[in-house]
RNA sequence: GCCCCGAUAGCUCAGCAGGAUAGAGCGUCGGAUUCCUAAUCCGAAGGUCAGAGGUUCGAAUCCUCUUCGGGGCACCA
């Protein structure tokens, strides 16, 4: 029995002593206890009898005062009060307040974790770019909150397996061919004008070059049609007069060579960034396994798919979502909608429990439309979670920097967490909240090296490290795991905010974890650095007096602990040096 | 028009399954190093929690409306 749940049974318990309340209206209004994390009013309070009060028609201090009076004494707690307006507070015994040290020595790192109730297995689908361009710093934030999520999910007990969707299928790959044979042919001397809507960059120029070194050459005269239209209309005809001029087949197999160029660039930001995804799932698979038409089988099946025009339709209205949507269309070939039905139904046959897709807010009209595509296969919408991440706009001081993938004109995030660090960049992203816009300015981020929070937290650890080694150099001998360590020795208000402040790390984690909110762990971090550092600021740990000196440490040591496994989920190291 | 986010100190933001005196960093001002790492600490100043209603013993937190800002509404991906 925890002893939240042991104070809930004496509380339960002095509430039914009482004449004037019975416990129909307790249980209406559900019996509440929370932690205080400053000592000021107790380690936990009740505010039952503020509820009771209205309905018992007496004062809340008056029945708080019955209540706390028929509480019986525990050898847990120190003392219980109730205090204006009508709380009752509840005062930890020493030996019980600290006893949270001992369990975090004792589990170590495993302090906190399978904490959820229901374990759950995860599918959590994030960052998906197109690979058609390097990941830029908006992709970052994706992939630091993703990683992190699936780390927390994980610390909190569930299963999770990650995965990055590669649309490697359809009209942006057969753009990105034709801006590389583009280049190839510009390189070969071709006279060609510039084409507006084609991928630029320098690595349009890489995977080029490198096509060449691989052998490939055109030797065909190629000149280009006059075109006329708009932008798309253009490209269109280009990749068509490509496909002409170097024959389907290879303009495929550039197409394949291409993609995985992307991706082998792709993997390599993302791994320099700490963050590797369990599976790339390939769109093209998808037509390959013949799950595009298992998709459509089974619309159909279910009856939510109907034929109009020439196409087919799944009538997701039925699921809520405005209009119906296309799914093949009167020519024959499928949406990029269908693709997406396809690729969760194949989610849910891999047995997952829930499905998790990280996606742009820019996506948020999307999210019925998925819905109604889980549901049209059999399956159950309310199996998929998406979570919409704002925006990051970048600044580079009050310059605003446009993004766009298509111009080229974007700052990719390898610049990002090349210029601030890996750590930075990481703890930065996660630190506010994913349902916020995110303004990253490259100059703060750089010039606040020392300010930033991430340091601040990292610096905590590496004091406490240094402690230790000052501890065997001066040739103490501190057993973390001897149970005659006497915490009684830690009294000082700053101690006992800190224990308190430990103890309150497994539901962090669980709050953390069920809100999917990552940066609740930053901030948590943040307030635990703060605390130890005035802790340091005012406290000598190397004390003379054995039992002070140990007791000390333990507290470091789990101090210790607590921020190495919170900066773990948040992909950011622990140096014991700094 | 419809839909999704947001508005808290000069700036950037925490806090939001309602709770006791609304917090931090930066910036400003003033202090701390014979002592375990000064990437640190201690103190001061700084607030109509956008506005108006509502629910409640109690609202920054929940509900409604208003204002202002960001984004979205394809047989594109």
């Amino acid at each position: 029995m925890t002893i939240e749940e042991k104070i809930k049974n004496l509380l339960v318990g002095a509430l039914s002593k009482s004449q004037s309340i019975n416990e129909k209206e307790v249980n209406e209004i559900g019996l509440e206890l929370s932690r205080n994390s400053n000592n000021e009013h107790g380690d936990f309070s009740s505010n039952i009898a503020l509820k009771l009060a209205g309905r018992v028609k007496r004062s809340p201090l008056k029945v708080a005062e019955e209540i706390s009076g028929s509480i019986e004494t525990s050898e847990e707690l120190d003392r219980v009060e109730f205090v204006r307006p009508g709380f009752i507070n509840f005062y930890l015994s020493a030996e019980k307040k600290h006893g949270v040290l001992r369990v975090i020595a004792n589990q170590g790192r495993g302090f906190g974790s399978l904490c959820v109730k229901q374990r759950k297995k995860i599918l959590l689908e994030f960052i998906s770019a197109n690979p058609t361009g390097p990941l830029h710093v908006g992709h970052g934030r994706h992939a630091a909150y993703g990683d992190s999520l699936a780390r927390l999910l994980k610390k909190a007990g569930h299963e999770v397996f990650t995965e990055y969707y590669l649309n490697d299928a359809g009209r942006q790959i057969d753009i990105l061919c034709a801006s590389v044979l583009f280049e190839v042919l510009i390189t070969e001397g071709a006279a060609l004008k510039k084409v507006d809507g084609l991928y630029k960059g320098s690595y349009i120029k890489d995977i080029a070059e490198k096509l060449r070194d691989q052998g490939l050459e055109i030797n065909e005269k190629l000149s280009l049609p006059k075109l006329s239209g708009t932008t798309d209309e253009l490209v269109d005809a280009l990749i068509l007069e490509m496909k002409t001029v170097v024959g389907p087949d290879l303009f495929a197999a550039i197409s394949d060579k291409a993609v995985l160029q992307m991706t082998e660039l792709l993997q390599s930001d993302l791994a320099d960034f700490g963050v590797a995804q369990d599976n790339f799932y390939s769109e093209k698979s998808l037509f390959s396994e013949g799950r595009i038409e298992d998709a459509c089988g089974a619309i159909k099946k279910t009856g939510n798919a109907y034929e109009k025009d020439g196409a087919l339709w799944l009538e997701s209205t039925k699921h809520g979502d405005d209009k119906d949507r296309v799914v093949i269309r009167e020519d024959g070939r499928s949406t990029y909608f269908a693709s997406d039905i396809a690729y969760h139904q194949h989610k849910k046959l891999r047995g997952f429990d829930l499905l998790i897709n990280v996606l742009g807010s820019d996506h948020h009209g999307y999210v019925s439309r998925l819905e109604a595509g889980l549901a049209s296969t059999g399956n159950n919408p309310s199996d998929l979670e998406v979570i919409l991440m704002q925006f990051v706009t970048l600044y580079r001081g009050k310059k605003k920097l446009q993004m766009s993938t298509r111009s080229g004109n974007f700052v990719p995030m390898r610049d990002l967490y090349s210029e601030v660090g890996v750590d930075a960049a990481r703890f930065f992203y996660v630190s506010r909240s994913h349902d916020q816009h995110l303004d990253f300015d490259l100059e703060l981020a750089t010039k606040q090296n020392n300010n930033n929070p991430v340091y601040y937290i990292q610096y905590a650890n590496a004091r406490i490290k240094s402690v230790f080694k000052e501890i065997k150099k001066r040739g103490y001998v501190f057993d973390e795991g001897s149970e005659k360590l006497n915490l009684g020795k830690l009294g000082l208000p700053i101690e006992e905010d800190i224990v308190s402040f430990l103890g309150k790390y497994p539901e962090t984690i669980l709050k953390s974890a069920d809100s999917r909110s990552v940066n609740k762990i930053a901030n948590y971090l943040k307030s635990l650095a703060q605390l130890f550092h005035s802790y340091y600021g005012s406290t000598k740990f190397v004390s003379d007096d054995e039992e002070t000196r140990n007791a000390r440490l333990l507290l470091l040591l789990c101090v210790s602990t607590i921020i190495e496994d919170g900066l773990e989920i948040l992909g950011v190291s622990s140096p014991v040096k700094m």
